[in-house]
DNA sequence: CAGTGGTCTAGACCACGGA
DNA sequence: CCGTGGTCTAGACCACTGC
């Protein structure tokens, strides 16, 4: 081998064909504009609709494109990003924070909830939905579990409907001294539901926001909020008075 | 409509075989057991193999399971739990942090970063490269980017080689007031060079973190650390003393 | 209704790891 | 060398959107 092997490494062609298509979208493509389809991309680039998409995915995934069934492949905006904040640790549901309230009922959690609340694992919770919307678009879905140990005074009486209800148990919940919590941030696929109110298909990718909420010695409430990870990042601001400006904070290519 | 109208939404099969999949992972498969290849699960559900790899992705996305070329599929652990605390505001590579340095090199940084530290685009900055390994597993890969001004005393003597100069450069940030700094999380994927680092494929997803620094009113130093997905959980402890037995705190299926 | 992306198939070959 | 997962093809049909 007389030459340096640089070309005996062939790159895939999904992988190539993303750098091509990134760049494209940078220099000719703006905003909200629509691509061509995909069997007309393929044709273009002549390979099959299957490796396109495989470039296409991983485009979608790092939130330049946003592809919609029945519609087409549009350029996606820049992400959108949504605060997450740590240093203000209040309950959920005090005053000022960004949630929708959505529904409640009381059911048994699923076992890791019930583990991660110290319970039993049959043993009914209070489980209220929430969702979050940002710039118009909705962006996080939250199931939000409290203990009913947690809301001893919460009467049925207080609880005629769904929102009412969820009403009832935040409002219970500031009775509460909180004394820390804690937030753990990880890679998970919607399921079918968050999906639905996420305006995502089921397994889309999502960052899973865990945050337990402690008072009395024990955790008193837990919280799993699903945020859409193609148009989301969350933001943990921390220092005083920052402007961000945020735009083309991608990640370095 | 008389009847609740359940199955009238076929579930797509890859959807469905990821169910019966992680089910079967629950009971009947141990950590790190190695299940039967993608053409046998293939055959044996009765799909084509493409199929049955779409179910298989988006459990490795899950980090249920590990796939890697020429050795097969096994079942993973659970996600390390690999903390980020946002409370210690510290340089990085101050007493007791968890990085390794890899080496060192000076050169312009990408656009984006260059726009975020607010300097020239073509103006060089130091370059840091840093790993971090947890569990004996390689877990993230950074790249911190130190405008020369930031380092002002550091001169070529310093910088002897790779390593040799990285820590220099740490060791002279140090010395600056930091007056703050915030972060971002959000989904990417991997670069080949980070890829090589971690142990993955070329655009495995990865959990990037952007952590901006503050010194003397400006942003003297930014870190991209990008964690990789399939095998972490950020952590953000936040309460004190609060012991994390995390085991199955997966999200709620 | 036509056009889009989403799912699925049944093949083929390649790159890598370990024996 | 063989077996693994990774890539790629050229089709097909389905589900959804908007006209």
């Amino acid at each position: 081998m007389g030459t340096t092997q640089l070309e005996s490494v062939p790159e895939p062609k999904y992988w190539h064909l993303k750098t091509v298509l990134s760049e494209a979208l940078d220099s000719e493509f703006t905003v909200g504009e629509i691509l061509p389809n995909e069997r007309e991309l393929a044709a273009r680039f002549g390979v099959a609709r299957a490796t396109l998409r495989q470039a296409l995915e991983q485009l979608e995934l790092e939130g330049r494109l946003q592809r919609r069934r029945g519609v087409g492949t549009t350029v996606a905006p820049p992400r959108v990003g949504v605060d997450v904040g740590t240093e203000r640790r209040t309950w959920p549901g005090a005053s000022g924070d960004t949630w929708q309230l959505v529904d409640c009922t009381v059911d048994a959690p699923p076992a890791a909830v019930a583990d991660a609340l110290g319970i039993d694992r049959d043993e009914p919770v209070h489980i209220v939905r929430r969702s979050r919307v940002s710039h118009g678009r909705p962006v996080a879905a939250e199931l939000l579990y409290v203990p009913q140990s947690s809301v001893p005074d919460l009467t049925a009486i207080d609880a005629p409907s769904g929102t009412a209800r969820a009403r009832a148990v935040l409002r219970e919940l500031q009775h509460l001294a909180l004394e820390g919590q804690d937030r753990a941030v990880e890679l998970g696929s919607a399921r079918a539901d968050d999906a639905k109110e996420l305006d995502r298909l089921p397994g889309a990718p999502v960052l899973v926001v865990t945050t337990r909420f402690f008072a009395e010695g024990r955790t008193a409430a837990l919280s799993v909020a699903t945020y859409r990870a193609d148009t989301c990042r969350l933001t943990f601001g921390a220092s005083g008075g920052v402007e961000i400006h945020h735009g083309q904070e991608r990640q370095a290519s």
